[in-house]
DNA sequence: AATGTCCGCAACCGCCACGCC
DNA sequence: TGGCGTGGCGGTTGCGGACAT
């Protein structure tokens, strides 16, 4: 009964990783590539547990890393992503090139929560902190769900008070759409205009094609363009003051 | 200089999703 | 179709360095 061990722990490693670990790790991927990380520390040499090799790999070893401080616009765009997808770190790193989700994570408990907080800003709502407060029962991240971008659209805004003023779309639509002010806080346009104009729907704006199943899903070269895209500004969070 | 406290980051843990048989 | 194995994810912990007293 119960699950098995990932491992046999008796006789791993725990802790900091050494040197040595690592070159050997690294020295293994670099042979024999990515996969299979159960038999990976046996074949490897290593006293460590696969899930852990697998960690050590992903969020210190790889090649593609971009080690440093983030910039200022990764910044804002991982407020920006935490505010439409909440604690979904992977989906988040995804969008950012070089960066973890540990690191993400990491960074946003420790430098952007307090930033936030510092603006009066509550990290987990993206809502000022005594708004947030008067509405207890509005709940930011909706139940767990392996179509994030099917709840965004499909869950209208359950407070017409809610003021994020998240507007998503493509950058041309804003100039286009007349009544563009006078729509209610918390619009999310794009899968309209996209029925209009057929451009992206915002499953697709987000880089999100695999899991969308509009007709613009499995696109291959959409995604990093709509990532740009999203970057330059097809997320336009008016009300949060970000600078 | 010694000690205590805070903070950031790497790593671990437990659960869940998915693919295979 | 259900069980099992594995990979992946998010929350949490703990260590070590920085800073304050």
């Amino acid at each position: 009964m119960g699950r098995s061990p990932c491992c046999e722990k008796e006789h791993t490693n725990k802790g900091a990783w050494t040197k040595e670990e690592d070159e050997r790790l690294v020295a293994y991927i670099r042979a024999h590539g990515e996969g299979c990380w159960r038999s990976l520390p046996k074949a490897a040499g290593l006293l460590r547990c696969g899930k852990s090799c697998r960690l050590r790999w992903i969020n210190y070893l790889r090649p593609d890393l971009k080690r440093g401080n983030f910039t200022a616009d990764e910044d804002d765009l991982i407020i920006k992503l935490h505010s439409l997808l909440g604690n979904k770190w992977s989906l988040i790193a995804a969008r950012l090139p070089g960066r973890t989700d540990n690191e993400i994570k990491n960074y946003w408990n420790t430098h952007i929560r307090r930033k936030l907080l510092g603006r009066g800003i509550d990290p987990v709502t993206h809502r000022p902190v005594n708004a947030a407060a008067a509405t207890i029962s509005f709940h930011p991240q909706p139940p767990p769900t392996t179509k994030e971008e099917q709840l965004i659209l499909s869950k209208p805004p359950k407070c017409p008070d809610l003021n994020l003023d998240l507007c998503i779309s493509p950058p041309s639509c804003q100039e286009e759409d007349d009544d563009y002010e006078a729509k209610p806080a918390m619009i999310v346009r794009a899968p309209e205009l996209q029925r209009r104009r057929g451009g992206l729907c915002f499953g697709c704006s987000l880089g999100l094609q695999k899991e969308c199943k509009c007709s613009g899903g499995g696109g291959g070269a959409g995604a990093g363009n709509n990532f740009l895209g999203l970057r330059a500004g097809m997320l336009d969070f008016r009300s949060l003051p970000m600078k």
